[in-house]
DNA sequence: ACAGAAAATGAATGGTTATTCATTCAGTTG
DNA sequence: CAACTGAATGAATAACCATTCATTTTCTGT
């Protein structure tokens, strides 16, 4: 009911066209967690972001560059935050991958409002091929990426046994079934706790480097 | 474009209300699948059963009410499912953790039109309390009874180190993620090799019971 | 301070879609 | 076979919603 507009209430018009877009997204993102993807309408979108009700047909063109651009948004806020991890030469590969379930499970990422994006994109995956295109973009440098990592650390470690593709698969598949606990039972697990369920399973490949946790 | 129908095709009227419902439904989950949550409108789902545009109102009251009968249906297929793996005398443990795994990567389960649907509810789980309720009833009805199962191998086996209720959430959300993926990137995976994932998981728990696989 | 440019507004428009219900049709009963 | 029952139809309705654009407001340069 109440507009939001945030820090920047005081003057709208002096916003640049970066910025005007990047609210209109926070606002979609609100909206598409608390209506869903199929609730969301223009006039919520322009309301909550405090604005007239024209304004993103001015930025976006339509809602469906919006949308667009909102998953991309949210995807970008991810890679560029794992790349990041991924490049920086101040780490080895043990700390690169703790970085890397650390900001799996941060409060940025686990927000319910943005997981509840990610899902409603991936739900509607199969019938849009440019939501698709844009998980697609994304994924397979991860896995290559996060692939390498536990090569190393098998390299390092006494690890004959370990496979670092499948080790990749499944703690990717392992992280993304955790964010849907997260979305779908908040009250059951906490984001520290889906943590830890990831640490032990990378502690059953990795005894050496991780041990499983000791609380409860 | 061209009408379904199926084996129904000669004798529409014949059919109980029971069966209409479910065709219905079941055009339901392929326009879900084709178009997603969001675009799917009652002429497409009507037009995809091959009946009437005034039919899924005299059934189902409203678009709401079938999108809802259309969610517990996929629940109950797979609850129903586990329920009878659970309850199945002639198995062990191990052999019910093995029907489990089996089942959640069989060809019925693992159908992208449902995983689709699957996706496209849970992402708007946020935002309704109903969908949510329906997942809450199941989710905690099968994770009790997994738990037991790995609480019983580890009784059989030599296990002191396992923690069966963190196995079971462990599990769970490897199936979720799972699922995702072959949604998500079905030239990537396929079922057999996610069912080969879980199973990695599972030997690193219970290795005395269940072998990593051999192939690739 | 003024003119011109740019950004923002929101009433009006037009297309889409859920729902209704008078009518048609198939099956059943006596 | 005639009268009746209820399932099914689909044209008509009413609500909803994305998009447009004439107008207003704010910003920038001189």
């Amino acid at each position: 009911m109440d507009a939001i507009n945030t820090e920047l209430a005081t003057a709208p018009r002096a916003l640049s066209k970066q910025a005007r877009r990047k609210q209109l997204i926070e606002a979609t993102i609100k909206c598409i967690a608390d209506k869903g993807l199929s609730g969301t309408t223009m006039a919520d979108v322009t309301q909550q972001a405090g604005l007239s009700l024209g304004i993103v047909n001015l930025h976006f063109q339509s809602k469906e560059k919006l949308l667009i651009e909102t998953m991309r948004y949210i995807s970008e806020e991810y890679t560029s935050g794992l790349t990041k991890i991924f490049n920086d030469k101040s780490l080895n590969a043990e700390q690169k991958i703790l970085a890397h379930i650390h900001f799996d499970f941060s409060r940025k990422i686990t927000d319910r409002n943005k997981l509840a994006v990610w899902f409603a994109f991936w739900g509607e995956t199969k019938s849009r091929p440019t939501y698709l295109s844009i998980c697609a973009s994304y994924i397979s440098e991860i896995a290559s990426n996060l692939t390498e990592l536990f090569a190393l650390l098998k390299q390092q470690g006494d690890y004959e046994q370990v496979d670092p593709e499948l080790v990749c698969t499944c703690y990717t598949a392992l992280s993304d079934g955790l964010w849907l606990d997260l979305l779908v039972t908040p009250k059951g697990l906490k984001p520290s706790q889906a943590q830890d369920v990831a640490m032990h399973y990378l502690s059953t490949q990795f005894p050496n480097h991780f041990k499983p946790q000791a609380g409860q």
